[in-house]
Parts: C-alpha cells; structure tokens; sequence
DNA sequence: ATTGATATTGATAATCATTATCATTTCTGG
DNA sequence: CCAGAAATGATAATGATTATCAATATCAAT
C-alpha cells in the first residue's frame, strides 16, 4: 500500500500542500497519473496515520488535507478569511490523557481546534 | 422557520445538550413528536446561526450539535455507545486564550471534544 | 369568519464525499 | 519462473446532508 504514496504526496505539494481528496484525484488524473479514487483516500489515510499529513475539515463536512511539518499539533483559524496557523499543543494532549484516564476511557482521540479574528481581520 | 426550533432544541436538552441531527430526529420519533428529518436539521442550522447551538465534526465527519448556553464544558463520549461525560476544561480555556494573544487572534472560540471507549465497551 | 399571501413543514429524491468490494495487476521471495 | 501476498482501481454501496415541492399552517386585512 505505498507505491502510490509518493505520487499522491507530491500531489498535494503541487496544489500548495492543501486540498481535499477529490482535488488530490483530479489533479493527478489531469496530470496524466492513471490512478483511482480508492488509492488517493488510501494514501491520504496512510500519511495521516503517519503524521506526514494532516486532516481537518471544512464548514460542509469535506476533509482537507494538508502537509505537516512537525508531529501532532492543531489550529486556529480565522472565522473571516480562513488563515490557519497551526498550533502546538502538547498541553492539551496530556490534558485529554489525564481526564480519560480519570473516566475509565480507552483509546482516547481529541478534536481541539480554536477560532477567531485575526489581525487584518 | 420557527414552529419547530423549541422541540428540536428541547430533545437536544434530553440528549445530554449533545447529539448528532440524525439522532435528535431518531429522538424525537420515540417520544411520538411527528416530525421530518429537514425540519430537524433547518432548525438546527437556524440555532447555530443564532449562536445559541455549537456545531463541531466527529472523526467521520458527522455534524455533532451542542447547546452552548448551559455553561462552558466539554465532553468525553464514548464512539462505541455514546455515552458522555461532562468534563472541566479551564486549563484548556488559559491555553486557547495564550495561544490566540500569541498569533494576534481576537474573539477566540474553541471546540475540544474527547472520544474514547469507555469501560464497557 | 373568509379570503389570500406567505411561511413552514415533511416525505421523498438528489447530491456528494467517503468506504467497501472484488477482480485484476503488480510485487516479492524462494 | 512461480505461487502467494500486497496494491491497485473501477464500480457499487453507504450515509449524512441538501434540495424539491406539494400540502398545511399562520396571519393580516377585509
């Protein structure tokens, strides 16, 4: 599962290191790369997995995936025009372990993103 | 656009303050309030329009709708039964506030949810 | 009360991203 | 080579959300 990985990666580099899975697979089509719908969200899900890549979402629901640099971090976005800076947070993570820890949950994941007005905004 | 909006929010109070549209719907069937699934999701899109519901995406994508008057609070809720605890979070809330003044970021919000499994699932 | 204009509802169909299937192709080590 | 495993990709299935639209409720003004 990771011939493709590259060419899907190298994808999302093109498009600014920011697109949804459907962008991702056009893009690739219109680049000549025979490929599947199937893969691009294979690949997308493995780099997850792995850290290299980073998912959020938008208003109507749709995943974004974006290229991270560093680890596990989250976001705060701009309500207005949608700038991104992303955030380090390991504050939050062992925050999130301790009060499962407390309640008896296992396999704990953490949704925290943060919005608000940014400067120009 | 309105008739429906106080069942909806109130089967959102019996759920906890809490719950995805499907399963307000699903809620609202049992207790034999006759009702559509666009009316439950027009009146919650109404509510987050008006601030006084919080709309944030479970891993999957799925819209979960929360009652933001009661209180601040988070959740930790089990992905298997559903089950939900309230939790305390003003660490949480120093770090959002921190970390927004450190990018320039005003009117700051913020979503954090927990899930995890809880003991019996 | 009765009309007529307007807003709301809710069943149903349409949309669309994401997942699951599965036959086919490509790798791999022996 | 060759079998077996892994990867691919076309296609179908899933499931939440949204659009459609006829039926119904609301309400102001006569």
């Amino acid at each position: 599962m990771s011939k493709s990985l590259p060419a899907v990666i190298t994808t999302l580099e093109r498009a600014g290191g920011f697109a949804s899975a459907q962008e991702v697979f056009q893009l690739m089509r219109k680049q000549g790369k025979s490929t599947g719908l199937a893969t691009v969200y294979r690949a997308l899900q493995k780099a997850v997995s792995e850290n290299t890549v980073d998912v959020l979402r938008k208003d109507d629901g749709e995943a974004l995936y974006r290229l991270c640099a560093t680890g596990h971090h989250h976001h705060l976005v701009c309500t207005s025009c949608g700038k991104t800076v992303e955030v380090e947070g390991s504050a939050v993570e062992k925050w999130a372990n301790t009060v499962a820890k407390n309640n008896g949950f296992k396999k704990v994941s953490h949704v925290v993103e943060l919005f608000g007005l940014c400067q120009k905004c």
